[in-house]
DNA sequence: CGCCAGGGCCATA
DNA sequence: TATGGCCATGGC
């Protein structure tokens, strides 16, 4: 009764690979996952694209908190997402921007940090580990705990157990988990709009067991 | 016009 | 631990 590997298949066969996070670096990427929070891609796309001569961690850095806010407008709650960004920028100059030297460290300490940060929770946390820091791990987000639950999966309650659960049970592939995380974004937003059942929906054979 | 999107913090009970 | 309010833009 853990076939995730088989809904990935599934999800992969029906939406084809959809080549996540889109962003050039790994410092444009976690400026992105700050800038989603609660809203749509396209306005966050909009408000990277408006920081674009800021898209290194030394630059953007030394860009005030109010002339941040302002060019990130289009992503909405910019003055709480600017202040996000600057706590972001205050720990990473602890590890003088290097990307590659806080790859080096363990991925559960390392996630550990990344909640220390004051506007980062456990979602932004994972996409920042999976898609900047290539950890292999399960974004269990909202999307995920819906999807899941409609197929009957018994899930644990925490966010932890959830992840590790799923965790165990697939092969430990980074881009498969780069490619999960998307597809079921990507599959969430096609679902809420077919109720009860899709009738093109991937998942259809899998045995839908539970709606909500 | 209202609704909500690739969240998270904080106050309250 | 678990709700509820709050932050705010743009597309539909």
């Amino acid at each position: 009764m853990h076939n995730y590997n088989f809904i990935y298949k599934k999800l992969y066969e029906h939406y084809g690979p959809q080549g996540w996070w889109p962003a050039d670096t790994a410092f444009e990427m976690m400026i992105g996952s700050i800038l989603v929070q609660n809203t749509n891609w396209r306005n966050a796309e909009k408000a990277v694209s408006r920081v674009k001569d800021y898209l290194k961690p030394e630059i953007m850095d030394y860009l005030p908190e109010n002339e941040l806010a302002e060019r990130i407008r289009p992503s909405g709650f910019f003055n709480i997402k600017a202040q996000r960004v600057k706590s972001f920028l205050e720990w990473f100059r602890r590890y003088d921007y290097d990307v590659r030297q806080v790859m080096q460290m363990d991925s559960n300490y390392l996630r550990q940090e990344l909640l220390n940060i004051k506007g980062i929770g456990s979602e932004t946390a994972d996409v920042m580990l999976l898609y900047a820091f290539d950890k292999p791990i399960f974004v269990t987000d909202a999307y995920a705990r819906r999807i899941f639950y409609r197929f009957g999966y018994d899930m644990p309650e925490t966010y932890d157990g959830f992840r590790s659960e799923v965790e165990k049970h697939m092969s430990n592939e980074l881009n498969v988990f780069q490619e999960y995380h998307a597809l079921l974004v990507e599959h969430a937003k096609q679902i809420c709009k077919k109720r009860p059942l899709c009738e093109v929906c991937p998942l259809n054979t899998v045995g839908e067991q539970r709606l909500n």
